[in-house]
RNA sequence: GGUCCUGUGGAGCAGUUGGAGUGCUCGCCGCCCUGUCAAGGCGGAGGUCGCGGGUUCAAGUCCCGUCAGGACCGCCA
C-alpha cells in the first residue's frame, strides 16, 4: 500500500507518528500561507496543513499522496463535528497522483442533483457519503445473508443466466446465438427451475444471490435487471420457509438498521389482508381499515350501490379522518385520483365537524336510515370523511379503497416514517380467473404465482371443485407495504401437477415442450421442497431509507432503459447482426434431446 | 400504450398578468490572504432558456409537436 494509515483513522492517540496517507482533496482552504486540505479516503476525511507553495495548485477531487506527522491541533481549532477532529496532519511532503478536471458534478453531499447527471458520473456520484454508505450498507447485507445461511447448512449455488425462459410471466430477455442460429437463449427472470432441479439433485439447501432479468417497463422498485437472495430447501414445511426468512430478515433489521423484530412476525392470510387493507402488501404502520358495507346498505336505492350488491360484489369504504375539512376542489382532487386509477370516481359522504351530519353528494342517495348507522358501521367521527367503492368484482373495488387508504395515510400524515411493519400474507390463492379479450373474452385460469406451486392441504385434492377459492401454500414477506420477499411450497408430485396444468389449460405437449426437462426430473424421487425468494434490490432500499432501488444499485439504468455511463444499448454493426444470427431462420425440426444435435447451418437472411 | 411533474451557464435553483439588460448560490479562472473547517476579500469568464413549429408588435413565460429525466396507471411478483 501506498499509504500507511487510512485518513479517517486517526485520533488524538496518533500525534506524534509520521503517516503517508492517499486519497482526494475533499475541500481546501487557501490562507495563502498555510492550506488546509480535508483530505478523504473510503475510511472518511482528515485535515492536512500545508505550508508549501506548490500545494496552491491543488484542487477538488485531485488524488494525493501526503506523509507528514500527526498532530493536535493547536488549542481552540478542535473539530468536534469530525471523528478526526481533534488532530490534523503537517505535510512534509505532496505527490499529485492526478489532477481532475473541473467537475460536472460537485462531489459534496449537500448537492442534491439530476439522475442524469448522477448516474452519468455516477464513479463521481459515488464518491459522495451517502451513495457510498448505500453500497457498503448493501456488501453488509450480502454478508449477513450469507451467515445466516451458512450457519444453516445452505450450500451458495451459481446457475446459468443464459437458458430458457423460467415461467414467471414477464417478458424475456432474448440472447441470439451464434452456434445455433436463429435460436436464442432467455436470460433468466428467476432460477426458479433450476433451483428445483437442485432439490432433485439433493442439494437440499441452497441459496444464490441471483441477477435476475425481466423485460417490463420500470418503477421507482423495478429495473430491468434486479437481484433476488434466491433460497429454496427440501422436507420442508411453509413454516420452515418462514422461520428461516424471519431468521434473515430479523439480522438486518437488527445489524443495519438497528431495529429488533418482534418474532414471529405476524401472518395474515391474503384474503384478510384485502378485505381489511384492500391490498395483498398492507402497510401496517397505520390503521386506516376498510369496512365493508356490502350487508349493511343492502337494498338501497343508490344505483351504483345496488348494481354492485346485486351483481353480487362488494361495497365498502374506508374512513379519512378529518377528511371534512377538505375543499370541495380537495375533495373533487380524488374522484381525479380515482380515474387515474382506472375507476369511475370515489363516492363519498363527509360528516359535520359539529354536528355529525352526513353531507355530500352520496349522502343525497342514502336513505335516513342508512346515513343514521353509517358512522358507526365505519367507525367514522364527526369531522371524518368517509369513501365508498362498489363494485361487481370484489377485488377491484377492495383494491380501489386499499389504494384510497394508502393515500389517506399520506395526505393525513399518518404514517410514522420511523416506524418497521413486517407481516407475511399467508394463504394466497392458487389461481385468478383470466378473461382473454381478444379470444372473445374466454376465460380461464392462470397461476398468482407460479404454476409449481402447491395447493395446501385442504385444496389438493379438489382445487378443481373451486379454483377461485382455492389456496396454495404461498407466503409473501411484506415491510411498510413493499413486498420484500415471497415463496411457495412447491408440487413435488405428478399427478398434482397434472392437474394444475390441466386446469391452467396447459397441454402436455406445451408443457413438455416448456419445462419437460423438469417434469422429467420429477420422475426420479423429488423430494417435497419449497423456498423464498427475497428482492434483495428492495430490501436494501428500505434498509438505505432510500426511495428507489436506484440508489442501492452501483449502475442503474434510467427509465428507458439507457445506461447514461455507458451509453447502452446500442446499435449493432450489420456484421455483428450477421454473425449473431438475429435474422436466421431456426431449422424447422424442433431440437432433439440434448447431446447429439450438430451446430445447424448458418442460415443468414437479412431481411 | 396512458396520465402527471420537471427541463434556464459546469451543479442546484429564481424568473410576476407575455414587455427593455435572464438573476441568485456553489463551482471555475486571476489576484490578495498564516488557523480555516460550507474559510474570507476583490476582479473575471461562462447561457442555442432541451429541440422544432405556431400565436403576438413582443415568448424563458402562451399553444402544438418532439426529445430527455422522474412519479403513477397498464404491464410486471
Amino acid at each position: 500500500m501506498i499509504r500507511t494509515h487510512d485518513a479517517g483513522s486517526l485520533r488524538a492517540t496518533d500525534a506524534g507518528t509520521t503517516v503517508t496517507l492517499a486519497g482526494w482533496v475533499a475541500r481546501r482552504r487557501d490562507h495563502g500561507g498555510v492550506i488546509f486540505v480535508d483530505l478523504r479516503d473510503g475510511s472518511g476525511v482528515a485535515q492536512v496543513v500545508l505550508r508549501e507553495e506548490d500545494a496552491h495548485v491543488l484542487r477538488n477531487e485531485y488524488c494525493v499522496q501526503v506523509t507528514g506527522e500527526v498532530t493536535r491541533r493547536p488549542e481552540g481549532n478542535e473539530n468536534p463535528e469530525l471523528a478526526t477532529g481533534e488532530v490534523e496532519v503537517t505535510a512534509e511532503e505532496l505527490e499529485v497522483l492526478s489532477e481532475a478536471a473541473p467537475l460536472p458534478l460537485p462531489v459534496d453531499d449537500q448537492v442534491e442533483a439530476g439522475d442524469d447527471v448522477r448516474l452519468r458520473y455516477r464513479y463521481l456520484d459515488l464518491r459522495r457519503s451517502g451513495p457510498a454508505n448505500a453500497l457498503r450498507l448493501r456488501s453488509a447485507a450480502n454478508q449477513i445473508a450469507r451467515t445466516v445461511l451458512h450457519e444453516r447448512d445452505f450450500l451458495e449455488i451459481e446457475t446459468p443466466t443464459l437458458t430458457r425462459s423460467t415461467p414467471e410471466g414477464a417478458r424475456d430477455f432474448l440472447v441470439p446465438v451464434r452456434l445455433q442460429p436463429g435460436t436464442w437463449y432467455a436470460l433468466p427472470q428467476s432460477p426458479q427451475l433450476f433451483k428445483q432441479l437442485l432439490m432433485v439433485g439433493g442439494m437440499e439447501r441452497y441459496y444464490q444471490i441471483a441477477r435476475c432479468y425481466r423485460d417490463e417497463d420500470f418503477r421507482a422498485d423495478r429495473q430491468p435487471e434486479f437481484t433476488q437472495l434466491d433460497i429454496e430447501m427440501s422436507f420442508v414445511t411453509e413454516d420452515d420457509v418462514i422461520d428461516l426468512g424471519e431468521a434473515i430478515v430479523s439480522r438486518l433489521w437488527r445489524e443495519l438498521a438497528g431495529h429488533q423484530i418482534t418474532r414471529p412476525i405476524p401472518r395474515i392470510t391474503w384474503h384478510e389482508a384485502m378485505a381489511r387493507y384492500g391490498s395483498d402488501k398492507p402497510d401496517l404502520r397505520y390503521g386506516v381499515e376498510l369496512t365493508e358495507l356490502t350487508d349493511y346498505l343492502r337494498g338501497t336505492r343508490f344505483r351504483v350501490f345496488a348494481g354492485a350488491i346485486e351483481a353480487g360484489g362488494y361495497v365498502g369504504a374506508v374512513v379519512m379522518p378529518g377528511g371534512a375539512a377538505q375543499s370541495r376542489k380537495e375533495l373533487d382532487g380524488w374522484q381525479d385520483w380515482a380515474k387515474a386509477r382506472g375507476a369511475k370516481g370515489l363516492a363519498y359522504v363527509v360528516l359535520d365537524a359539529e354536528t355529525g351530519e352526513a353531507r355530500g353528494p352520496v349522502a343525497k342517495n342514502l336513505s335516513t336510515e342508512h346515513l343514521a348507522g353509517l358512522a358507526d358501521a365505519v367507525g367514522a367521527k364527526p369531522g371524518d370523511a368517509i369513501f365508498f367503492a362498489a363494485g361487481a368484482e370484489s377485488r377491484a373495488a377492495q383494491e380501489l379503497l386499499g389504494a384510497a387508504r394508502v393515500e389517506i395515510a399520506r395526505r393525513a400524515k399518518l404514517i410514522d416514517e420511523s416506524a418497521w411493519a413486517f407481516c407475511w400474507v399467508v394463504d394466497a390463492p392458487m389461481f385468478e380467473r383470466v378473461t382473454d379479450g381478444e379470444a372473445g373474452g374466454a376465460s380461464g385460469w392462470t397461476a398468482v404465482h407460479h404454476p409449481f406451486t402447491a395447493p395446501n392441504a385442504e385444496w389438493v385434492d379438489r382445487f378443481e371443485e373451486a379454483p377461485e377459492q382455492a389456496l396454495a401454500y404461498a407466503y409473501d414477506i411484506v415491510c411498510n407495504g413493499n413486498e420484500i420477499g415471497g415463496g411457495s411450497i412447491r408440487i413435488h408430485r405428478g399427478d398434482v401437477q397434472q392437474r394444475v396444468f390441466d386446469l391452467l389449460g396447459i397441454t402436455p405437449e406445451q408443457a413438455q415442450d416448456k419445462f419437460g426437462f423438469l417434469l422429467e426430473a420429477f420422475k426420479y424421487g423429488a423430494p417435497p421442497h419449497g423456498g423464498i425468494a427475497f428482492g434483495w434490490d428492495r430490501v436494501c432500499m428500505l434498509l438505505a431509507g432510500a426511495d428507489s432501488i436506484r440508489e442501492v444499485i452501483a449502475f442503474p439504468k434510467t427509465r428507458g432503459g439507457f445506461d447514461p455511463l455507458t451509453a447502452a444499448p446500442t446499435p449493432i454493426t450489420a456484421a455483428q447482426r450477421l454473425e449473431a444470427g438475429v435474422d436466421a431462420r431456426p431449422k424447422p425440426e424442433a431440437r432433439a434431446q440434448a447431446g447429439t444435435a450438430g451446430p445447424a447451418a448458418p442460415v443468414a437472411d437479412p431481411t
